[in-house]
DNA sequence: ACCTGAACACCGTTCAAGT
DNA sequence: ACCTGAACACCGTTCAAGT
């Protein structure tokens, strides 16, 4: 890459960063062109489409994430490993506001810059989940699909301010439904 | 209301039906004007929000909701009044696709014109959760907003296009948290 | 090889001018 | 009393023209 072109790539980056954060990830891609400094073409040809520019923003994010559960299979009890998994994910997605609704849409499109990453995330979450189900604290009728949709659910819940008070109830119940009830 | 008004009021109203049902409930203002070959300033003043348009639209819906809510009370068993009500609330929201994100942010808004609507449903919801925690046949540590959260949460999940094989699914996972499991 | 911003086709919202 | 659509301030996306 040229090196002023690099600049620009770089620049982007962190502008979306920073706009990304304040206003969340449907924010308006030429504000971030603007605020870089950089024109709206120069923009659209390093990111073809604003999966892209997530995907380039959160990559490590979601590669920290597969290392985590990678990290939590040879952990402890397996109900915690799974339990830490799912808070840690969904609060990568809380510091990411609106970044849900297209991993949502990326899972299942191969032609989203973000689906590989969602798929990755998909397998490690189904990992651990498969790992408590085997030693019988996870409900045996679930899968990474599955898993996936209720860790959606309860990102996009937290990304509505009338939910945030009841945000870690929320969770709990949710992962009561996932984990088998020992005390029963 | 003078008669052309009262034409135009009902053509909004029965075009906004119609592209809301084919786009969804963010679907342009501007085009439900032009395809009921209204002004857009005549949409405006009959409906000065899109929750005004949607409240006028989903009226009898909700008062319909809340009335199975009541009728369901005096039925038989309290947990499958609540489940039979959690389904028919979840149709409700997946005939309108779009609706679950205002609604989510009118519950704790007084001025948005959704939120009674959708605080007499969460009442209703709330209603049919107490009998069956009365019962012994729900979580007791639950109450209406948390009801009300999770049925956002299902509702926004049935929304998205990969999530469809495994709507039926996730309902049960999730009225399973809610109920008490009585085999247990 | 890369950058720029005008151009195009859209929005939501307001409001002066009309009937 | 009500209606209309131009006007304004935005979008996302493309692409001809520049360096």
């Amino acid at each position: 890459m040229r090196a002023d072109a690099k600049k620009n790539y770089d620049q982007l980056l962190a502008t979306a960063r920073e706009v990304f954060t304040e206003q969340g990830a449907d924010a308006s891609l030429r504000d971030i062109a603007r605020r870089a400094e950089v024109g709206l073409g120069t923009l659209y040809r390093h990111f073809p489409t604003r999966e892209a520019l997530l995907e380039a923003l959160l990559r490590s994010s979601f590669d920290a994430l597969a290392a985590k559960a990678r990290e939590l299979e040879s952990s402890g009890a397996s109900d915690e490993a799974l339990v830490s998994w799912l808070q840690e994910t969904i609060a990568f997605t809380h510091e990411h506001r609106g970044v849900i609704a297209p991993m949502m849409g990326a899972i299942e499109d191969p032609e989203s810059a973000l689906h590989a990453s969602c798929v990755m995330l998909r397998a490690a979450g189904a990992s651990l989940l498969a790992r408590a189900q085997a030693d019988g604290n996870a409900r045996a009728d679930l899968d990474g699909s599955e898993l996936f949709d209720l860790i959606a659910a309860l990102a996009w819940l937290r990304e509505q301010p009338s939910h945030a008070p009841r945000a870690d109830r929320l969770f709990s119940v949710i992962t009561d439904a996932v984990l088998v009830n020992r005390d029963a």
